[in-house]
DNA sequence: TCAAATGTTTGATC
DNA sequence: GGATCAAACATTTG
């Protein structure tokens, strides 16, 4: 469920708390969540104080203070679709679909993930990003990663590889807002009409952190509050409501996922069907 | 009651 | 490369 504002409002609720707490125990009780050894990602991070986190993407990266001139590993955490990490105190029971408990001192944050797609894992060796992320990167080198792209615009702006952060409904609203028909070939925009996808992309976002990102169904923050985004949509989950154009709104698959779009303002050039 | 759909990612196949 | 599909899962919706 979490998108780049969903994780980037989680990332901020963690970090009003965790840093300079030490991780005293980690509960794994379904070791699947976790990629790899189990056993050896409890080893490396217990009795370590968390130093910072960061997001990239819609991954969030827990850095760890390092001890004597033993390196620190980082932690990674992905939430896939419906992964929240809930901050409680060690005293509330626990939820269903809890797969993992990190405790610190005074407080626990809860890994709880109904369809378990979620992964938390060690990296020993952290690289440099090299993905630009939707947000934090300059507009710049978004659009350059975009320029010289084939294929759906759509399938582009979900894929993690060409621009970290995006998912379904953050598409669908950065390819309205900008008026783009999510099958539009990449390849036939103009620098133009780039330039302000990127934009707009950033516009959306920068509304959607702001109030805590969109709660469709299940995404909560970290204090298990929801985000306002939902009454901002323009177009996802709208499907037969009418566009500020005048048009109806309309729901198909493109690249194997529920996709809306205004056919009215989100052309598709005759010339490219 | 059952089939389809759900905010993700990855890997296979054509 | 690019497009498509299935699978990892549980719950909700029509």
């Amino acid at each position: 469920m979490p998108e780049l504002p969903e994780v980037e409002t989680i990332v901020r609720g963690l970090s009003a708390q965790l840093p300079g707490r030490v991780l005293t125990e980690i509960i794994v009780k379904f070791p699947r969540i976790i990629n790899g050894d189990a056993r050896g990602f409890v080893d490396r991070f217990t009795a370590r104080a968390v130093a910072s986190l960061v997001r990239h993407g819609k991954s969030i990266f827990i850095r760890f203070e390092a001890r004597k001139d033993v390196p620190s590993p980082l932690m990674r955490i992905h939430l896939g679709m419906t992964g929240q990490l809930l901050i409680h105190s060690a005293a509330e029971p626990l939820a269903p679909h809890t797969h993992v408990i990190f405790r610190f001192e005074e407080v626990e944050v809860r890994y709880v993930d109904i369809r378990r797609f979620g992964k938390i894992e060690m990296i020993e060796t952290p690289k440099r990003f090299t993905v630009p992320d939707a947000w934090t990167s300059p507009e710049r080198v978004i659009v350059a990663a975009l320029r010289n792209r084939r294929g759906m615009a759509k399938h582009a702006l979900l894929n993690q590889n060409v621009i970290a952060g995006l998912g379904n409904i953050y598409a669908d609203e950065s390819l309205h807002l900008s008026k783009i028909h999510p099958r539009r070939p990449l390849e036939s925009l103009s620098d133009g009409r780039l330039i302000s996808l990127c934009h707009n992309i950033r516009a959306i976002l920068r509304r959607s952190i702001r109030i805590g990102g969109t709660s469709f169904r299940n995404y909560v923050d970290t204090n298990g509050r929801r985000g306002g985004f939902k009454d901002w949509l323009k177009v996802y989950g709208r499907e037969g409501e009418r566009c500020a154009c005048g048009g109806v709104i309309r729901k198909t698959i493109v690249v194997s996922r529920g996709t809306h779009f205004c056919p009215r303002c989100q052309r598709l050039p005759s010339a490219l069907r």
